[in-house]
RNA sequence: GGAGGUGUGGUGUAGUGGCCUAACAUGCAGCCCUGUCAAGGCUGAGAUCGCGGGUUCGAAUCCCGUCACUUCCGCCA
């Protein structure tokens, strides 16, 4: 349990969590809703909750008559007013769980302010319960003391995040929510405009240029608990709204944010979980890196498991599916799964489906069990191949050696999703453990098949490096950005960059992104003419708060740190939203609607 | 847009072709009980097994469709 609740002082008003025995004798008015109530015949016990703990009230016919027949009709979350004294509890009945254990109240007086139907799910012990269900009673749902910790958290650590930075000369700003599309991106919520009938704002996906007009102002240090909007898919991870930590800075370079937010997030962590944090300073690795060891941007970095190029050894391999995909310009790589050597048929064909599902065309196996390789692909491999696939790599007896053979980008995909999956088969992944990393130097540009352009790997204002300005012609995908992202146990939690503070940077990264001049103008007229105004050189960095809390509480949904989120499909379950609107209030806005389909 | 998983009293689960007139726990209702704290004991109510169709002598169970929830892929500058 966290330090993170404080009892409140200014209404005066006792909580059930705050008496102890020093308290003996006092006479006391408690409130709350009943958490449980013990009906020995004579006595009755209930235990009395909210939001600041439990206290256990005593009704004695021999006391008081009338409280105890009243109490005889209590049930479980009526809402209660108790008067009475504190007692300590008689020998041998100290509740040792209990921090209010010593003590009890004795009841004088009850009164019932509300009564409570039976709750949907239970309210006074954790439970797995449908989250359809938990969703449409939320406010059932948060008066679950394990959701109202999670509420705690996220509060300390927002407060945590504005007293940290104000300490440090940044300045809150607020920015609008109506804003204006742009089309680049994730797909924008639209907001009809009575004003302007056919006309629409648009939900921030992020406060991005704002943020940059805002250093443009000569603010210098800019923070925001921004929400933002993204009307994608949803994951486990993502909602369509969320709230990001955005920040920006003027007159620094990528180690200045870096290390500001590593201070932060150490703080946070410390402060706030018991979590042991397994590196620090945080470990920096360039996207090239991680790519080639991981697989993935993003890597869990709790466990090794990394992946190795077996290229080399199999430069005249007589196995096609291996010789086919080098020839092409595509790459073998393996991990080896420690102690797995004895996977039956049945596993190997789960795994190859995890494989496949990734993009990967197959799965190649190599068991090292004791009575030696057990693989499909053992009779078209020479025993020089064999022995780098195995022993070359670091396997020994018992372990499992995966390999996919595809281009860089599938290999990697497919077997970083293989690692992860082990790291969770295997119990590699402590959940006290956080893995906080940077990944830094990103390509600026990837290429977009679709739309026969490069695209910006980041977000289109993103800098790059100086020395890299060469390939702006020659080879766009190897220019280097300043972006940093930070990560931890597989997830990012935040990105940024320092950004190009001059027109001429930023018109070059629009070309690129296939963007005509007359296109640029219109849709980011206002940024690029500010940089014509004195603006001077910055960066920043978004952090995804919901995503920070989910991890820092050990959730593995976002749903879990967000008061009142909506479901997989976007929906709020509670309020029933979306929802369909009157044929007048379509015609304010000038919109008709298309039949459904 | 695609793939997988799940769907059985209020809640959490069991039941994978007949023994199901659907079980267990908890919750709920009633009764008993003066030291409980997940109180205990007894009695009782409560589910046409998400919905629709099919196969079969017989379906919670098998098949098809559909809906809902969920996880992943695509998508998420």
């Amino acid at each position: 349990m966290y330090a993170i609740d404080v009892q409140p002082e200014v209404t005066g008003r006792i909580t059930c969590g705050s008496l102890r025995a020093d308290n003996a004798g006092e006479h006391v008015t408690l409130k709350g809703w009943v958490n449980r109530r013990r009906d020995l015949g004579g006595l009755i016990f209930i235990d009395l909750r909210d939001r600041f703990g439990i206290t256990q009230v005593v009704f004695n016919p021999e006391v008081d008559a009338a409280a105890h027949e009243i109490a005889n009709k209590l049930r479980n979350e009526y809402v209660v007013e108790v008067q009475g004294i504190v007692n300590h509890r008689p020998e041998g009945t100290i509740n040792p769980k209990m921090v209010t254990g010593e003590i009890e109240v004795e009841a004088h007086h009850i009164a019932i302010l509300n009564e409570s139907k039976t709750p949907p799910f239970y309210i006074n012990e954790d439970g797995d319960y449908d989250e359809a269900v938990r969703l449409k009673y939320r406010y059932l749902d948060l008066r679950r003391p394990s959701m109202q910790q999670i509420v705690l958290l996220r509060h300390r650590i927002v407060k945590f995040m504005r007293d940290f930075l104000d300490e440090r000369g940044f300045v809150e700003v607020e920015t609008p929510l109506l804003i204006r599309s742009t089309p680049e991106g994730a797909r924008d919520f639209l907001v009809p405009s009575s004003a302007q009938p056919g006309e629409f704002y648009a939900l921030p996906q992020s406060p991005q240029i704002l943020k940059q007009l805002l250093m443009v102002s000569g603010l210098d240090r800019y923070f925001q608990i921004a929400r933002c909007f993204r009307d994608e898919a949803q994951r486990a991870d993502r909602q369509p709204e969320f709230t990001q930590l955005d920040i920006e800075m003027s007159f620094i370079k990528p180690d200045d944010l870096m290390d500001l937010m590593e201070t932060l997030m150490i703080e946070i962590t410390e402060r706030y979980t018991e979590r042991q944090i397994m590196q620090k300073p945080f470990p920096r690795m360039t996207y090239h890196e991680a790519m080639d060891k991981y697989g993935n941007d993003r890597p869990d970095l709790r466990f090794g498991m990394q992946l190795q190029n077996v290229g080399a050894a199999l430069q005249n391999t007589e196995f096609k599916a291996f010789a086919g995909v080098l020839a092409a310009g595509g790459e073998v790589k393996a991990i080896v799964v420690p102690g797995c050597a004895d996977y039956t048929r049945k596993q190997i064909d789960e795994i190859t489906e995890i494989a496949k599902a990734n993009g990967a065309k197959g799965l190649a196996t190599i068991q090292l069990t004791a009575d030696g390789l057990k693989s499909p692909i053992a009779k078209f491999l020479s025993e020089d191949e064999q022995v780098a696939l195995t022993t070359g790599i670091g396997a020994g007896e018992g372990d499992l050696v995966l390999m996919i053979a595809d281009q860089p980008a599938v290999v990697a995909k497919a077997l970083s999703a293989l690692r992860d999956e082990f790291g969770k088969r295997l119990n590699l992944t402590d959940p006290n453990v956080m893995a906080y990393a940077w990944v830094v130097e990103f390509p600026l540009l990837d290429w977009d098949e679709e739309g026969q352009r490069w695209d910006a790997t980041h977000n289109p204002f993103c800098g790059y490096f100086e020395e890299d300005e060469h390939l702006l012609e020659s080879d766009p995908g190897n220019i280097r950005s300043k972006q940093y992202d930070l990560v931890a146990n597989g997830n990012e939690l935040g990105g940024g960059s320092v950004r190009n503070h001059k027109r001429s940077q930023q018109e070059k990264v629009f070309g690129l992104m296939g963007l005509s001049p007359e296109i640029q103008e219109d849709r980011f007229g206002s940024i690029l003419t500010a940089l014509e105004y004195g603006a001077p050189p910055h960066g920043g960095i978004a952090f995804g708060l919901d995503r920070t809390v989910m991890l820092l509480a050990g959730e593995e949904s976002i749903r879990d740190v967000i008061a009142f989120p909506k479901n997989n499909r976007g929906v709020d379950v509670m309020f029933e939203a979306p929802a369909p609107v009157e044929t007048e209030q379509l015609d304010d806005l000038g919109l008709v609607l298309k039949p459904k389909q």
